[in-house]
DNA sequence: AGCGGAATTCATCAGTCGTAGAATTCAACG
DNA sequence: CGTTGAATTCTACGACTGATGAATTCCGCT
């Protein structure tokens, strides 16, 4: 039998539309993306959309994504030792929010918290590909919950400075945050276990 | 001059509105949330709402409020000393998450991270009502920005325990949550100043 | 009783959303 | 060339949104 027809763009919108998504997604958040708006950002129609992903689920599903690799960064902040990994890790997270990668990260965040089906993704991901990466390097007591007061400290430190944009942190510079913060990280990595 | 008419109901439905309103904000965040929804939750037709505050923003910035009033809780938690005042802190706001206050304030959250408005809101209540009380009190250099990392360090264990609901933290009694953060929440306060 | 006017209801508008399906385009094949 | 079938476009449906304004109810006063 002919299995012939048309078999051009593919690659090139699909892409296009995961790239867009990714872009609409990050300023609007699930809810107040459109399926509309990813188009116009696409430039292409907007049935293509659920056409190619079935629905708007579908193609956030198929466009979150974390724009930093925790499998590459992770073992790069450890490679020093433990010491000062506290201040390493606060500084590299404020240069990634600070880098052109940050505007999707905020996005990120309207996303989980408008979203029961993003807070599980993140969840999941976060647990599996950070904190465990984490809690696998620092072999001591309790390193799940070590790796997840980490990670109280630091979104928090996103939430005030990136998100509500209160002033003293927002206008602080990185390296100064990172003197404050970092000796916290820090305690929670290597301190001495609590009861 | 006869200034007669009705003049009833007046105090019952708007109060009804609000106590709606600020359910459903709670529950949906400030997009998600609909005058239909709340004039259900009220019991009380939709048209109600646009007539008595002007507009969907008009009822939300009547409607949003603390749960709890720093000018009371604030002055009790700063009255033993600033001994223990971290871990202190840190207790009363796992208390208040986890009372039925909490729901509202996870509300609050979904309303500030997806609305620039609330936002706005937040930061100014914020900055006045709370990080100023405990500026005021720690009479320590750079009061400001302790508070403020203070306050990160809650708000990101307020997103990852109740929001995200990561396992090691959503499982972990208030007790030790308080006996790792606390020392940490002290440091802000009263550690030494850094560069 | 009867009137003024606030409180409340009702019908409806214009706009946007996600989605579905028919219609059209067009590269790849026989 | 002509057929095939995926890629793409177009149109539209049904549901929902915030908002408006006219109609109606009914209390408080004279």
């Amino acid at each position: 039998m002919p299995r012939t027809g048309r078999r051009p763009g593919r690659a090139g919108t699909r892409a296009r539309i995961l790239a867009a998504a990714r872009e609409h997604f990050g300023e609007e958040g699930y809810e107040g993306a459109t399926l509309r708006g990813i188009a116009a950002v696409a430039g292409v129609d907007p049935a293509l959309i659920p056409h190619y992903f079935g629905s708007k689920e579908g193609v956030f599903l198929a466009a979150v994504e974390f724009p930093v690799d925790p499998a590459v960064f992770i073992p790069r902040l450890l490679q020093p030792g433990l010491d000062g990994l506290g201040e390493r890790l606060t500084l590299f997270f404020l240069e990634t929010w600070d880098s052109p990668a940050g505007a999707s990260l905020i996005g990120l965040i309207r996303s989980v918290v408008s979203n029961e089906l993003a807070a599980d993704l993140m969840r999941r991901f976060v647990t599996r590909e950070v904190l465990g990466r984490l809690a696998e390097a620092i072999k001591l007591d309790e390193p799940q919950l070590r790796a997840s007061l980490v990670g109280t400290q630091l979104v928090g430190l996103a939430m005030l400075r990136y998100v509500i944009k209160v002033e003293s942190l927002a206008s602080a510079s990185r390296e100064e945050l990172a003197r404050w913060i970092g000796p916290n990280v820090q305690r929670y990595l290597t301190g001495p276990v609590i009861a």
